[in-house]
DNA sequence: AATAGTTTTGCAAATGTTTTCATTTTTGAC
DNA sequence: GTCAAAAATGAAAACATTTGCAAAACTATT
């Protein structure tokens, strides 16, 4: 406790300290079995006077697994991928790894750089959003042989392992509801769905399941927004400002149903009285909101768990990733959709 | 692109087939002024062929950093830390650092152990959040001298820099408006205090100002629940299901505000003409919230960049960190409070 | 007390870079 | 075409570890 040395603190000091080889101090930490009880005492006291910590990038250089996996999501500032982030997190830090987390912001070429960002890291494995990503991401990944995986959304044929639910499905789910209970006049309520497969799937989901029941969406109605409730809230305006409006709106995600409901509610509408309203994902918030929401449940917990279970096992044991899982999707129906009537 | 050699690409390998020693192709990567352009080519193109990616832990045994910064949070998946992590990410990328995130739960030996792991990987700064940490994690740093910055509050007589807002102050903002409209019966529904420094503090706040208007805070309607949503809907309707109950329910948070304000919904109960409900935070969704919340704002996106610059700041021109900041809390009064009257 | 076997330890090479210093090459002036 | 100065390159040591192999230190058996 005296000085400890401001100096340096390296294996070698550690090994002078206990007067034994460093070979002898770098066993008793990997292999300890191999060392004697007595030695090693001296060892772990040594370490604590001098407040020795092992140094990981120098045991990296000799082939040695880093500890780390690269996690680049589009944002973690929406409930859903914070959700996905911490359970993908918890899992891996079990099972002894830490994460090197990066955000792209919905930049496939940033991902890129990103991802060699990691690589240079010399992580052991890497998790991504989605199976839309440039050709030089997957290239990169591919020609490193890093085991990888996909998270959200899973399809057969993605060029990689991929954990996730069943977007199209969802959507289709959630239009299939609505067209159920005898909507015709429906409009829809997106993010962006350029570079985000994940929207784009649910969306083309609805429309089928809209079509297989005759229900056209109409063009006009057909509503593209940032991803925020402040904009589903103008979008909803915009929307019951005009002289006729639809009897239902099924949103791509449970953020702009809340600020689609809010909208209404703040015009004096209810919901589900005069118009339905749905969302996807079932985030956390929205089962206690008022009116509780229907929604399609995207088990994202599930998802950075699994994810993350997939990528541990590939990479402890050396071996390609295995197949993926689809977590399916679920519908949800909570009181924010009702019958039509008139 | 032919066969780019499973095998092996390190420097070595790209200063053969660049025809060139190891050390030219080191020093084209790191000061490419000195190096003929047309050496660099050749480099360039071999790094291409071979799929080179530098090995950033063999340079970090140089004494080189590692560009990587620690960041460790309870959760994320509380939308208040979710945009912290966001906006401190953000800004540490645009350094161009990588962040190494992990979480404790509220646990304060795990984090202790996961700062531990930090300093293994080498990273160059750490950033924690709240002032309220163990011993060994402070003794820890310091012996380390690692750069670290504390993120979320701010006070004077802290171990280590921080970066943060004035819970205290925030808990009085908010006591001092209940007070003033004329509230004399008045809950607190806070998270649990124990181990939680911000909450502790900003109850601390609202008793202080309760205190100074003469209002005290009865012992049976101070709640305690958990971080949700849901935990506060519960906690409401047990309070309004007793025969008498307040006329205003501070709470410790928006999401639990949130909360608060559904279960009197539910009941039918209308805020603010029979409640008055006020959070902490602002956090993102409280604004559009119907109706619009009454709060505290504390910048957490400010928080985040400016936690990163003043890290990123101290790492790089290998000074002590510098004094904190204290970014002041604001009071927001929206739709969900209102005078008392009876 | 000698021997064989086993356990424990140390030596030295290896890992993928960077950097200092020395050497070679190029440039420009005469 | 020579020479000095400047620019570009290479050789080797250094960084903090791990590991294969050999040496040393014990144990147990006779």
């Amino acid at each position: 406790m005296s000085d400890n040395m401001r100096k340096k603190a390296d294996i070698i000091a550690v090994a002078k300290a206990a007067r034994v080889s460093p070979s002898t101090v770098s066993r008793s930490f990997n292999h300890p079995e191999l060392v004697k009880a007595n030695t090693r005492k001296k060892i772990d006291s040594a370490v604590r006077r001098l407040g020795y910590i092992r140094n990981r990038a120098a045991q990296t250089i000799h082939g040695i697994r880093s500890g780390t996996i690269g996690l680049i999501v589009p944002t973690i500032d929406h409930t859903i991928f914070a959700e996905l982030v911490q359970s993908f997190s918890d899992a891996v830090e079990e099972l002894g790894f830490t994460i090197l987390l990066a955000t792209h912001g919905y930049n496939l070429d940033r991902e890129y750089a990103l991802t060699r960002k990691m690589l240079e890291h010399r992580v052991d494995g890497m998790a991504l959003i989605g199976i839309e990503h440039s050709e030089d991401t997957y290239g990169l990944l591919a020609q490193q042989s890093m085991p990888s995986v996909l998270l959200w959304n899973y399809s057969d044929d993605a060029p990689l392992t991929c954990v996730g639910s069943d977007n199209f499905e969802a959507g289709r789910l959630i239009g299939a509801h609505v067209a159920g209970l005898g909507h015709r006049d429906v409009a829809t309520l997106f993010p962006p769905l350029a570079g985000n497969d994940r929207a784009q799937l649910r969306f083309d989901g609805v429309r089928q399941a809209l079509n297989a029941e005759g229900v056209r969406i109409r063009e006009d109605w057909a509503f593209e927004t940032p991803y925020s409730v402040a904009a589903a809230k103008k979008a909803i305006e915009a929307l019951i400002s005009a002289q006729e409006h639809p009897t239902s709106v099924i949103c791509g995600n449970d953020v702009l149903a809340w600020g689609a409901i809010y909208g209404l509610m703040k015009n004096g509408l209810s919901v589900p009285d005069d118009l339905t309203v749905t969302g996807i994902g079932d985030f956390k918030g929205s089962k206690e909101f008022e009116p509780g929401l229907t929604t399609v449940r995207i088990p994202a917990r599930q998802i950075g768990a699994q994810g993350a279970k997939r990528i541990v096992e590939a990479i402890v044991s050396d071996m390609p990733v295995a197949a993926g899982d689809l977590i399916a999707p679920e519908l949800i129906v909570r009181a924010t959709s009702a019958r039509f009537r008139r």
